[in-house]
DNA sequence: ACGCAACTTTCCGTTTACGTAAACAGCGGT
DNA sequence: ACCGCTGTTTACGTAAACGGAAAGTTGCGT
């Protein structure tokens, strides 16, 4: 269960309560750590999932419904693991964050390209059924 | 090559004029028919692909890029084959049309509630590169 | 101390979306 | 008639992302 095992008042997660939480099995949540996108404390052998993780799993469950891969999330998840005290991970982090701002916006461009033609779609076959009503009404 | 093989102006493809435009294998236009999202014609045993299939690829190589499955992509190409003249047709596709727009919309707000976070995540990295930056500078 | 539920690791199975030969057919050029 | 190219079908292989069952361990209630 959901619960504090420290006196400090953050909270700790067991895998079946994330599980749970989000729908998925803890299949799932295992094989996200055998990949490397997460890695959750251990009590014994137990997983302890802390709030940072539960914001990781998140972003990777919003990843998937976006259609990205395990390996294209785990990138992004990288972006905010990088260690600010140096410059050149400071840059390089910005110059991928760049690249991946400007894939997101192609991505968005595209749906709202597909959201149109369907809308138009609609617009047609609402008018077609329209004419069609009207005439059966005579 | 791509050509006209009758005498009236429409243009035709083979499997690899597409392959080639699309920078896709030939494989895959044949795993597209395997699974009935195309059905060009034939000459022989050959495939002539027309402007119609042409059309049809790019829907489904842009649903791919958008992370879409294929009978995701099959059912969004189904609408736009309805028969017109049906009243049950007509109300059916408009209907699953605009449950395929409430979710392409969801779609878009998760991107840019995505490109948002990158955002922010960016100006804070900007941020903190500045100052390391203004201090080496003394 | 004992049982049992909750967790664990290990490993083989499954689905999707093709990749990759193998083996054969038709056709334009020499 | 033979070559090479382009195309075809058939069929097994593969990577990604888990699913699911077996077998062992651990903590807790009585």
């Amino acid at each position: 269960m959901e619960g504090q095992p420290g006196l400090n008042h953050e909270t700790w997660y067991t895998i079946n309560d994330l599980s749970a939480a989000f729908d998925i099995t803890a299949r799932t949540l295992r094989h996200y750590e055998d990949v490397g996108m997460l890695a959750p404390l251990r009590r014994g052998s137990q997983r302890l999932y802390r709030e940072r993780d539960r914001v990781r799993l998140q972003l990777i469950l919003r990843g998937r419904r976006l259609g990205f891969s395990l390996p294209e999330i785990h990138d992004m998840l990288d972006l905010y693991d990088a260690d600010p005290s140096e410059v050149t991970q400071l840059q390089d982090v910005i110059k991928r964050g760049d690249a991946k701002l400007a894939e997101l916006q192609e991505q968005v461009d595209e749906l709202q390209t597909t959201i149109q033609e369907l809308l138009e779609l609609r617009a047609k076959m609402q008018h077609r059924l329209d004419i069609i009503l009207t005439q059966e009404g005579l």
